[in-house]
DNA sequence: GCCCCGGCTTGCGCTGGCTCAACGTCCGTC
DNA sequence: GACGGACGTTGAGCCAGCGCAAGCCGGGGC
């Protein structure tokens, strides 16, 4: 397991464009680890000691309240850097990193970041473009939060997850990790209860399909429709 | 006012570590501009034609849903860069910005960026604080909007304005730009029927002092007091 | 001095979504 | 194959905060 496949990097954005040579010779900095499903990645506030590049599986991103109620903030989909410390201008962890699943991850010492910036053309142009999105994402989530009824916020989320880490059945778009009810209501400011009644008059509807740590969206497009005529 | 003073730069972040002769190079390709107070300074999605210092003033940064709702997503104070779109992987601005008072800003073209990062030392990585503490602070707001009651998400809101914004006088402490209660229900997901409900209570018990644009805090450690002890 | 308008206040009734509570169901373990 | 624990469902009641509506106040323009 000591050498890693080229092939691994050549179609993730931060690589992509690299030479073979370049590509060569980031794999061999890199250290290759498996995380079990719910084990912890990284805790906030810890120092920061590596960087990682997520090469199969969902990671949540998790923040703990001083009254000890949890938020989800973010899940991160295959293909994506994370933990980059060094390039929002900080030494430790923003927030906790969970395993959502069974995820393959390639970690790098932080201290190679500055030489992996300089090194890499393109590296930083797709960090920068990484860290906009989030922003982006998470601005849009404030202001769900802010104006949108609980029975949006929970209709984007889902179709948020389904685009982001949705894998294609012959019944509907399936999230490729098991999610609970709770899960749900951590990311969208609400409770279990409220997500279970929700889910259950959407399957009488037939817009979802789910089960235990399992949700199928079968029309996305009424999902939508939800969300627009919000006023109505 | 052709001729800049390079002590407008010695004292703000991204310049501060710089020589003379740098600051002097950057002030000479600036263009100073006034802005009266609501005066729009660059709109969301419209090309990012330059990015801009705040000499003085305070700028609102807001954004507007598909129903014409607005809501407030930042407060900028004076010596802090934005509009910086390269930074975060864009070629348009996030989101709206506008002057909350008269507001004095230093703008370059957006051309000049890249220039920027490689010629200043400290520039990137006094960027990269910018945008992570602009990240950590809306992962906070997120968490608040989501477990936090409105009473608390107003105090939280005022604290953090007086924090960053604030001045002192005798009598407490003062934002120091016209703020109506509307302003503050845009930025806490509230209306503003709730929040002069909640400024009417509070300045019954003396926690703050309030009027029309104005506001003044005179016990911020009564306001902490009701965020801290929210189960209660 | 008067008027008008933008901002602020306050009462009242309603309701979305929370809380509490009880129960059902699936799955892994021994 | 019985048990325990995690996950999900559903009902009932309640209340924080919203929407509506009416009125107040202060300052700027003429």
């Amino acid at each position: 397991m000591k050498y890693l496949d080229e092939s691994l990097l050549t179609h993730v954005p931060p690589f992509d464009g690299l030479s073979r040579r370049d590509i060569r010779e980031a794999l061999d900095l890199a250290v290759p680890r498996r995380f079990e499903a719910d084990e912890t990645i990284f805790a906030e506030g810890e120092e920061a000691a590596h960087f990682f590049l997520l090469l199969d599986g969902t990671v949540r991103v998790v923040r703990t309240t001083p009254q000890g109620e949890q938020i989800i903030a973010l899940h991160i989909p295959s293909g994506q850097l994370f933990g980059f410390a060094r390039a929002i201008g900080r030494t430790t962890y923003p927030a906790n990193a969970e395993a959502a699943r069974e995820c393959l991850v390639l970690m790098w010492p932080t201290r190679l970041w500055d030489g992996f910036c300089e090194r890499f053309p393109g590296f930083r142009a797709s960090i920068s473009h990484t860290v906009g999105s989030r922003l982006g994402e998470m601005q849009d989530r404030l202001i769900e939060l802010a104006t949108q009824r609980v029975e949006q916020r929970v209709a984007l989320a889902l179709l948020r997850l389904i685009e982001q880490t949705g894998r294609t059945t012959p019944e509907g778009i399936e999230v490729d990790f098991p999610i609970t009810r709770q899960d749900l209501s951590e990311m969208t400011g609400t409770t279990l209860h409220t997500v279970s009644r929700l889910m259950s008059a959407w399957q009488r509807d037939g817009i979802v399909e789910s089960g235990r740590r399992r949700i199928m969206v079968r029309a996305p497009d009424r999902l939508e429709a939800f969300c627009e005529n919000s006023g109505t």
